[in-house]
DNA sequence: ACAAAAGTGTTTGGAATACACCCATGC
DNA sequence: GCATGGGTGTATTCCAAACACTTTTGT
């Protein structure tokens, strides 16, 4: 028996969805959260997390829903992405999707605990597999607007734990930048822009000099972000 | 009559349409494209040209499409800038937008030649009347947009006549960014970035030293975006 | 001759880059 | 004592910013 169609409209209207590229960072390489697709279309291929916006909430609330779970992420930095809008994007029919991006510290949130048992793996963004949909596109972009922000807004601290070593810091710009920094000279610039605490706090037992523990000051940032503020790495 | 409702689907679906914040320039402003609204809701009020969606074609053609039919307007830079989603930001039901920003030279688009017999005006951006919708919400986002874009993306090209003088390079500029620029430094920079073409051609019948023209080599600056390019102003 | 905008260089301070060695710790 | 990564300074180059006068043209 065919489904009851209840939601009428004069016009015909596209389907609303969200997909969310959530990045995360283990201390050595960027990786994002793929989902499993347990249904056709695209049975068994890997896709991002996402779903329909419901009437009452707006596509980032749905896109924060949805990350909630797909992924069992709560309270993480989530920002717009782009509105992909393919007519045939989507083999079901006419889907558009409003695409975001979010930030989460992969040593808070190991595993991939979503409420729906879905089969959720982190991919190393150097070993994507073949991706769903349009999703592939959607990585490039999500890639793209990374790397560009990184360089004027310290969104970095999102995928750090609270408290972190200036060589985990460069490791992370270095796996989102995909390039080699000199140590001394990104030193430099994070100490001038001054947005760091640095904590008594020293790494334990391990096999070398212990690294003191930094934290990001975000209430200093909030006013120089009031302020009208530029930050540049 | 209740007018027909013959769409049918299983879930509900908000309604999608596009809006268009449409910059233009006329050598000494930067001005936006607003149209008086016919009818409720915000009747009388203005507002950016936009539309509905349809299912045959993506956000982007549709915003061009409504560019055309609201404005006349064909063959211009446009560009997403965000999507609105706020469950009451159109008291008829649920509406998302999926607004753009788009650029066009005023000399070359001078009045405002609408298919639609609607009332279209150009508006200073220091003079914006209260506008319908959210938006006010859209064209603080879209001024944010092209002041951060103008500095890495010759993006200002768009604004300006095929051949223009420095003169009227650095006032768009200054018309975009909302502040006053040294002469000598601006002109430094556009050279250095070496995509002008100077021209022959001088200006006439001026009342002071005639200035040059120049061209933007659009074909030059193609290849070195390919080449994974910079540009900053 | 004068009004009005075009056009042009130099100096200075600060930022970006390149580059190599000693230090503390666990084994 | 050695392997491992932590931590530090200087010299050079390049870019940004500040700043004023001469030139051309029409009236």
């Amino acid at each position: 028996m065919e489904k009851e169609k209840k939601y009428c409209y004069e016009y015909p209207r596209p389907a609303l969805t969200t997909d969310c590229v959530i990045f995360g960072f283990d201390g050595l390489e960027l990786k994002v959260l793929l989902i499993e697709r347990g249904i056709e279309p695209y049975k068994g291929r890997w896709a991002f997390p996402g779903g329909f916006v419901q009437m009452n909430e707006t596509t980032e609330e749905g896109a924060k829903r949805e990350l909630e779970e797909e992924a069992g992420l709560k309270n993480v930095f989530i920002e717009q992405l782009y509105t992909f809008s393919d007519v045939h994007r989507d083999p079901r029919g006419r889907v558009v999707s409003v695409a975001y991006y979010a930030l989460v510290n992969l040593k808070e949130h190991p595993a991939t605990a979503g409420d729906d048992a879905k089969k959720a793996q982190w991919f190393s963004i150097k070993k994507i597999p073949s991706l769903a949909f349009d999703h592939e596109k959607i990585f490039r972009m999500a890639m793209l607007r990374i790397k560009g922000k990184i360089r004027y807004q310290p969104i970095g601290f999102e995928l750090l734990p609270e408290k972190f070593t200036l060589s985990e810091l460069q490791y992370l710009y270095e796996a989102i930048l995909e390039i080699k920094l000199d140590k001394r000279n990104f030193r430099k610039k994070i100490k001038k822009m001054n947005l760091l605490i640095e904590l008594d706090e020293k790494q334990q037992n391990v096999q070398h000099k212990a690294a003191s523990f930094y934290q990001f000051d975000k209430q200093k940032y909030e006013e120089l972000l009031h302020k009208g503020f530029n930050f540049e790495i």
